[in-house]
DNA sequence: AGATACAAGATTGGATACAATCCCGAGCGC
DNA sequence: GCGCTCGGGATTGTATCCAATCTTGTATCT
């Protein structure tokens, strides 16, 4: 596989939503899709279809796909998992890190500090994904890093529907990585779980709790407001 | 939906693998299975898509599917994952088990029982699953089902592969109720994982450790054999 | 005026036809 | 006899076509 049609569509969608240039609840048709990439549909559909499994995107039958709309719930749901997820790769981690690993953690979080201090808010998120995301890639278990890839997706979104942009976490991530490096793993795994707990609580559920999730959430309102009237 | 094909398809085949009437790397061919089912070939590979993301089955591109054939590394991934999933899940349920749920998994258990006691090592095998995945459903969290249900299927797999046929953990099972019961998440949870340990402890991955993982491995195989003639 | 029925447009879902790729064996040259 | 090349058969991958379904706009009836 050379380089493959459908491994590039997926990228670039993904990207896209990552990026917020597509926003939750737009539709993605298939065949505009289709035609910015010069193909049929039928790569563009197997792709959504792929998204779809991963929640990314949310397929209603005969109507299209849309870019998934995470509810509270869902984000809650989310983070628990980064936790449960994190905290054992981080343990880990802690008894197989070697140097160039340690090396290339150090990097990523310099990229995340230059980035942040020259106000490159996407670039600074997307590093701090990679560097948790590296992170679970270096526990040894292919699961840890299928698994958070998916996660970590949906936290994007997340952050994009509830959160605010500014992002703090540079110092966590040198102490998980102090800790990691001490071999310290209840440590390690707490500072963790404490750091996914701090990205949540920068999280605003309270005003977005009524946020527009589907199109009858938003008639049902509606209907509610010319009824008091 | 009122019944979807693909889903049909999707369970039919899966159950297959399961039931080991669909050995690993034996091959899926599309239009074979599209006429069992009397439909064309595009759903059936919507289905296997499926299938190779959860990694039940794997695609070499323009050769083929073929029911996936866990290598012994891939095994303990499995049962490190489903460690972390299941050991977070109880101590969710600790906490929120209601009365019908409980009776529910003891009537499992009961099922297991029974099917243990008339010797049908199928169905306990399949009871033992629908306990695990239930007790995963009921954490609250969806992710611990979504993420057991595939590790799970994946765990028939390796027991077909690498596994002694007899189960005894039916005690055990019973044991994690109980601890549940009486909301001590810690036992719980340090059950399950014992647990989870023994069944993978009762795997022999010594004997099998060559044994072929891929079509290629198995043609080498048969050339070796062929020489020494 | 408001509601309902119907038709047109748009989009997806599935079937079919064709192209690309791989495996394997026969035939050829050395 | 051995290796290499080329062609046949099988299977997957992609494009295209048609059917099924949903949405929306419009006309008609009350």
């Amino acid at each position: 596989m050379a380089h493959d049609n459908e491994t590039e569509i997926y990228r670039a969608i993904k990207q896209a939503i990552i990026e917020q240039k597509l926003r939750p609840n737009v539709q993605l048709v298939e065949e505009v899709i289709a035609e910015s990439f010069g193909v049929s549909r039928t790569p563009v559909r197997n792709v959504v279809r792929r998204l779809a499994n991963e929640k990314l995107v949310v397929i209603i039958p005969y109507r299209g796909a849309f870019v998934a709309c995470p509810t509270v719930v869902e984000a809650k749901e989310v983070f628990e998992m980064r936790r449960v997820i994190e905290a054992a790769a981080v343990r880990n981690v802690c008894r197989t890190l070697t140097d160039a690993q340690y090396r290339e953690l150090k990097r990523l979080l310099a990229e995340e500090h230059e980035a942040q201090h020259r106000g490159d808010k996407l670039g600074a998120i997307q590093v701090t994904g990679d560097f948790h995301l590296r992170l679970a890639e270096f526990s040894g278990n292919s699961y840890y890093s299928r698994y958070l890839e998916e996660l970590l997706s949906l936290t994007y979104v997340i952050m994009a529907l509830y959160g605010e942009q500014r992002m703090k976490c540079c110092q966590d991530h040198e102490h998980i990585l102090d800790a990691i490096r001490e071999r310290d793993s209840a440590e390690a795994e707490r500072l963790m779980e404490e750091h996914l707990r701090e990205l949540e609580g920068t999280l605003d559920f309270k005003e977005a709790e009524d946020s527009p999730r589907s199109l009858a959430d938003i008639f049902k309102n509606e209907r509610l407001v010319s009824a008091r009237k």
